[in-house]
DNA sequence: TTTGTTGCAAAGGGTTTGCAGGAGA
DNA sequence: TCTCCTGCAAACCCTTTGCAACAAA
């Protein structure tokens, strides 16, 4: 793939975002060297394609999208009150999907967790009022 | 909320269905009575938020809506052969989120797995050929 | 020079909305 | 009767596409 200022903001972009962004989220955020919408849409793909971003559809119905660290796989647990999403890289639920395989007679070859809770800083918050 | 034709009629396609529906799909299946599209969206939103049904966007990017067989804490496993979506009603992943508390600090409330593999019949047709 | 990439404008298409008529309760 | 619901058509808006110009290698 080649390198063009384009892609680099992009990924500049994804990489600086503490939480998924949407397509106009991060539009607004090449403040210089803007690209139009069909290059990120474009580019997006491709990096959700490689593994560099992932995409995720928000309660409100919205297509955002997250810079993954790893390549391998992971989950994201994503805050309630603030929004800041982390990389979760320890998987533990293998070991209670082989229970699963043998009630269901499934082989099981694939998932994808999705966490949601709140962060240290926004349970704090919540104890102070 | 009322009980409609339109709304038993979008209610039995997707309770005799054995996948996830996309909204075209649950209007091809209501053959007699058959309504508007308006009508399945505007109903199949109230069904998700009543915990009747649930969204799921496939890796083709196209939404679909399952039935719910249980209110409560559940999941969905699909065969990736020939898409046949089960209901799992056992969640062994709560002991793993315990430790994943302690790890990352947050307070974790909700979480969401999607599983994908092959059904009994799927690996049996497999070994097969 | 070759080939992949971008920008623009336009098309596409799934989803939503407004409103009048209709039907549950 | 009083709401809520449906149907229709049109509007919406996010996303994709076609094509010519451009730039990476």
């Amino acid at each position: 793939m080649r390198k063009t200022p384009q892609r680099e903001g992009i990924l500049r972009v994804l990489t600086e975002s503490d939480r998924p962004l949407t397509v106009e989220e991060i539009w607004d955020r090449m403040a210089e060297n803007r690209s139009g919408l069909p290059t990120i849409y474009r580019n997006l793909e491709r990096f959700v394609q490689e593994g560099w971003a992932e995409n995720v559809l928000g309660q409100d119905q919205v297509m955002r999208f997250v810079h993954c660290t790893s390549k391998h796989h992971h989950h994201h647990l994503q805050c309630e009150a603030c929004g800041r999403m982390v990389e979760v890289d320890s998987c533990g639920v293998q070991d209670s999907l082989q229970q699963l395989e043998v009630l269901s007679g499934f082989r099981i070859t694939r998932h994808h967790l999705s966490l949601f809770g709140l962060c240290r800083e926004c349970q704090s918050a919540e104890k102070r009022h």
